[in-house]
DNA sequence: TGATAGATTGTCT
DNA sequence: GACAATCTATCAG
């Protein structure tokens, strides 16, 4: 039943191309929402909408794992080319980001949460819940719902399994202060954090 | 609904 | 051995 849906689906998605991912980080932090994340499995593809992102530019930014290009087996790959998946383990959960800046240029986006797009009743089994505001909403959960894991680290992000493609038009985009890094100095404030306006898909805390 | 504590694993000092 | 770009359960109101 659902591979029809799928070839249907899938008939006008197309990967962004490499030029998408050489803009300037905060740029493509911003240009990220409302496209599609798509991965595909075994089990099945799973895809949602961007709605939350956050940007992490390595050396002058206290929160990035690569503040002052600190160059480590973890953090080698934010400074290869931009387009890559920079996955990251944080307690028992799994962080998605998309490496930007260019060769020597240690940035990424965070990706925070999605919204359900396809392969949903895939996404609620691996996730064991039913209610689709709380399938995406938050950095470690996506990755969990979309099967994405430490096996896509390094991946390029232009061809499957794992993509991105041009989704739908955003209205309105807010900017805030970015979740989760608290001693961090100047960079604590910085409004590197984007999302959907009114979205109710966004991982929690603000409105406007 | 909102705040708080605990879980738990890889990475770095 | 300490800490982290988090999540969830639990308790209070």
């Amino acid at each position: 039943m659902e591979w029809i849906h799928i070839a249907d689906f899938l008939k006008d998605i197309e990967p962004l191309h490499q030029e998408f991912y050489d803009q300037p980080t905060l740029e493509l932090a911003k240009a990220l929402l409302g496209c599609l994340l798509i991965k595909e499995t075994k089990e099945g593809i799973a895809a949602g909408y961007i709605v939350e992102t956050e940007a992490y530019i390595g050396p002058g930014d206290r929160a990035a794992h690569s503040y002052q290009n600190r160059r480590t087996k973890r953090t080698e790959i934010m400074f290869h080319r931009s387009g890559l998946a920079y996955t990251y383990v944080m307690h028992t959960h799994c962080l998605f980001n998309v490496v930007s800046g260019g060769e020597e240029k240690p940035e990424a986006v965070l990706v925070r949460a999605l919204e359900p797009a396809f392969g949903i009743e895939l996404m609620k089994i691996r996730r064991g819940i039913e209610e689709l505001t709380k399938l995406t909403n938050g950095p470690g959960k996506l990755t969990k719902s979309m099967g994405i894991s430490m096996e896509d680290y390094s991946r390029a992000l232009t061809s499957p399994p794992l993509y991105i493609a041009k989704g739908i038009c955003t209205e309105s985009i807010s900017a805030g202060k970015r979740i989760g890094i608290n001693n961090s100095g100047e960079a604590r404030d910085y409004l590197w954090r984007f999302w959907v306006t009114n979205n109710k898909y966004v991982s929690k805390q603000q409105k406007t």
